[in-house]
DNA sequence: CTGTGTGAAGGCTTTCACAGCC
DNA sequence: GGCTGTGAAAGCCTTCACACAG
């Protein structure tokens, strides 16, 4: 009922609030104030009260919130409750290093399979998962049923790979090519420009 | 005159216009409407023009912008008209993948060296940058001035490392590590969290 | 007295509508 | 006629102020 309620900022930063329950947990915290959980987010404390409150009421007045069970109902939220598995496509430097990247797994995702223009190149180093060649994306994604795809092929040909994700099934694309992706509307797309990044921050040291 | 009111939404969406006049000029395109531009860049023609009045007139009505032109008054706003040197820290397989990532290099960032906790085991593969122990950042930071760092730490560190190298001298991080970094008010950090990207992907597939 | 929940106010961005120029 | 530049309106998000619960 709720759900399409939530703004996207919003759920950006339940996933803030998460990781840092985590945290909280792993220290054996278990009771938290805003104050507390919003500082180790970054942001005000009036915000986290005011992103809770999209969902429910989960806070005691005068004590704070129960870190298991916050954490639990973020969990429910996000949708975060069963593993979600993801392809990887094109394994070249920063494609095989993701490959290698625990905070994947860690944060519930399964790389299940990789795929390269040229699979034989990369085959060779233990990449922790089978690299299969570019032909058999379609094929990977129908069967297994596969939503998400991490995409790490150069920006020359990450529309036209893009294109065959999304005629393959695929709904939501973690974009590392440094283009806009021209995609349908029941298509997710969330863009990271190392590049853009770096020049934003250069900006604001001037 | 006009630098400190520029919105942060808008700076960042200089930079994807000027990504964009880029492959515009590849192509030998030389003038370009508000329209095309914007679909380039994935935001309505009405923003990308509302962008560019926040410091001056750079179009032609009835014919659209120079590309040219519009792509060196860009570079001017954004400050990329020289090289910024970039130090990278923390390099694992994150950072090592980074440091072969050409995508710093083709927007004008050049990585000039690296660090480690353990320099050794990383110096034998060809990273195209020196791996200087952790010890030597400081050192290096303030003698050749190095204002921007890449932080691929890991996050149980990522705090204490962010405090040695604000401490010497570093003014923006581009933070791989999966925590909120308190930083004083003259720092600027942009955080690049991967899980926290496709986490919030699969909220909008469930 | 501490700390949450929340309507209302405020601020920031985006979008509209259209005047102005080529 | 086509397309930019821009004040005004709308929409969205954040912050405030304070009622209320433990």
């Amino acid at each position: 009922m709720s759900k399409l309620v939530i703004p996207r900022k919003t759920v950006y930063r339940l996933s803030l609030y998460y990781r840092a329950l985590q945290r909280l947990k792993a220290n054996e915290v278990d009771t938290v104030s805003s104050a507390a959980l919003a500082k180790a987010a970054g942001v005000k404390p009036t915000q986290l009260r005011k992103d809770l409150t999209y969902f429910g009421q989960f806070g005691t007045r005068g004590l704070g919130y129960n870190v298991a069970a916050l954490s639990a109902q973020l969990t429910e939220v996000l949708g975060t409750t069963h593993l979600q598995p993801v392809i990887l496509v094109g394994a070249g430097h920063l494609g095989s290093a993701l490959l290698r990247y625990p905070g994947f797994a860690k944060e519930g995702f399964e790389v299940v399979a990789a795929f390269d223009a040229d699979a034989t190149r990369k085959r060779s180093r233990d990449l922790g998962v089978r690299v299969y060649p570019m032909e058999k994306v379609e094929e990977v994604v129908r069967k297994k049923r596969i939503k998400m795809a991490i995409l790490t092929v150069p920006g020359t040909v990450a529309q036209e790979v893009a294109n065959n994700l999304i005629a393959a099934g695929i709904l939501a694309v973690l974009n590392f090519a440094p283009i806009i992706l021209q995609v349908p509307d029941n298509v997710v797309v969330n863009n990271v420009d190392l590049a853009i990044e770096l020049e934003n921050l250069s900006y604001f040291i001037q």
